[in-house]
DNA sequence: TCTAAGATGGGT
DNA sequence: CCCATCTTAGAA
């Protein structure tokens, strides 16, 4: 595919109030790098909102410092942070400067660019690719040095896939790995593609399920 | 300065 | 279940 096929999400999509609706609204888009003239692109599938006012489990909830500064800013940028010191997360930045939310990507298709990807991962199956939040970083060598890049720019934001796919069912679930947000934890703010092979982690299956029978 | 803990991922 | 790995934020 070419790069003028990825045409980017306008301002204005980024700059809506609800994060929690942007979240749901990303799923189905892609995500597209343009570094070193190698174009990599994959499909959202997993996505988080974290919201800066009500949210315990956002980063920008205590307080205002110093790595979360970029999600004050206007959104239609990226916060790229460093996890376990290890992964590099990918988020959105979301609403009016000032108010600081984000949205995480935690899971990607891979769609453009796969010889470049498998280049950058240490794997060998495609499924390993991109279905985690520290894997797709890698796979598109996003790293946190490009924390605070414009979506709008030439290296990485997110388009509109081109044929408009949006026959997709919607699965929502509480967030991973925020259990330190006591009641916080239980909102239900993750929202990924049903059965898409490239979530990072599908919801349990109930006993009877994993017996292959019918659930009530 | 010092230190605990973390929006993970890969292996056993 | 275990643990690599290192920044960040808060404490001292």
């Amino acid at each position: 595919m070419n790069i003028s096929a990825y045409e980017k999400l306008p301002l204005a999509f980024y700059k809506r109030d609800d994060v929690v609706q942007i979240a749901r609204d990303l799923l189905g888009k892609i995500l597209v790098t343009h570094l070193q003239g190698k174009l990599t692109a994959g499909r959202i599938v997993e996505t988080e909102a974290y919201n800066g006012r009500n949210d315990k489990a956002c980063h920008a909830y205590y307080k205002r410092t110093p790595r979360t500064e970029v999600m004050y800013e206007e959104g239609g940028r990226a916060y790229v942070y460093l996890c376990y010191g290890i992964h590099h997360l990918f988020n959105v930045v979301t609403n009016e400067e000032g108010l600081a939310d984000a949205v995480l990507i935690r899971g990607l298709e891979p769609l453009e660019g796969l010889d470049q990807m498998f280049g950058r991962r240490n794997v060998l199956s495609r499924k390993k690719l991109t279905s985690g939040p520290g894997t797709l970083s890698q796979a598109l060598g996003i790293n946190r040095s490009m924390s605070g890049e414009n979506l709008g720019g030439s290296s990485i934001w997110i388009a509109q896939p081109s044929d408009i796919n949006d026959n997709f069912e919607i699965e929502t679930d509480v967030r991973i790995g925020v259990d330190y947000a006591e009641e916080d934890a239980l909102l239900p703010w993750r929202f990924y593609i049903k059965e898409n092979d490239f979530v990072s982690r599908k919801k349990k299956k109930t006993p009877t399920e994993s017996r292959g029978l019918k659930s009530s």
